[in-house]
DNA sequence: ATGACTGCAAAGAATTTGCAGCAGA
DNA sequence: TCTGCTGCAAATTCTTTGCAGTCAT
């Protein structure tokens, strides 16, 4: 249980109060080293496994994952499976989705580029960019 | 009810039996200048406004959307209100998305370009790109 | 006649909501 | 203490499914 602090301070510094399960859902997803792709349910499991006295109720993954995400936190992405991931790595940047898999990978930002971003129509401005480059076995 | 004959063999050399309700469907979606996006839900709506008398159940809308689909008469679109899409302008091209109105319009296929399309992993290829470009209204 | 298609209602999946009790500030 | 958060169950929304009857071929 160490960190737990940190953690806490970080929560805290976006109005989020450090609660018992916050401080979990938490540590499991920004105490590592490479991104992490899950959807709601997928961390539900992984995290509920472990700690099988004191679940984490669904309700509460789903409030958590929203409030990470409105923090700016976690970064939400579609895919054609019409399942919501969510994303540790928040900067800009594009996906693969494995339509076999329903696995999601990270593109390396230097792979692709958008040329002539069109403009927004009038009165509107561009929020965000979404890309995802489906992708399935070779068959031969 | 003109035309029935083209919807008609348009659906046979697809291998779909042009039945009452995939006729009217067709007619109200392909026999348009502009491209249409639409919801399932939309569609329904929209169908069973005008014939009272003889609702086209939701169920069929849902059946005959995905023949469409599988056919190559439709193309589906995800968009950050998770909601599923449908566009009868099939050819490769990207869309806005207005987070306001939940209204989406297709990106002149000139406007945009990718540029580096990365390569898959190996054993695997490209199936679809999906570009969402999210756009919400100007404040100031 | 024989499949394929439709419509209904029921089931299913993913997500949200209401609210009583609990816990962090 | 006082809000905000949690957990549970119920409710919602979107979509799929099972199956009996109907229709295109």
């Amino acid at each position: 249980m160490k960190n737990n602090s940190k953690i806490a301070d970080k929560l805290r510094s976006s109005g989020l109060r450090p609660t018992k399960q916050r401080v979990q859902i938490a540590k499991f997803l920004f105490e590592r080293e490479k991104t992490f792709h899950f959807t709601v349910e997928e961390l539900d499991k992984m995290i509920n496994v472990r700690n099988a006295e004191e679940k984490i109720s669904l309700a509460t993954f789903y409030n958590t994952v929203h409030a990470f995400k409105k923090a700016g936190h976690l970064k939400e992405i579609l895919t054609s499976n019409n399942k919501s991931y969510f994303d540790t790595h928040t900067g800009s940047h594009h996906h693969f989705f494995d339509l076999k898999s329903n696995k999601l990978t990270d593109i390396d930002p230097g792979e692709i580029k958008l040329k002539n971003i069109p403009k927004a129509p009038k009165g509107k401005s561009i929020k965000d960019i979404d890309v995802v480059i489906n992708i399935d076995s070779d068959y031969h």
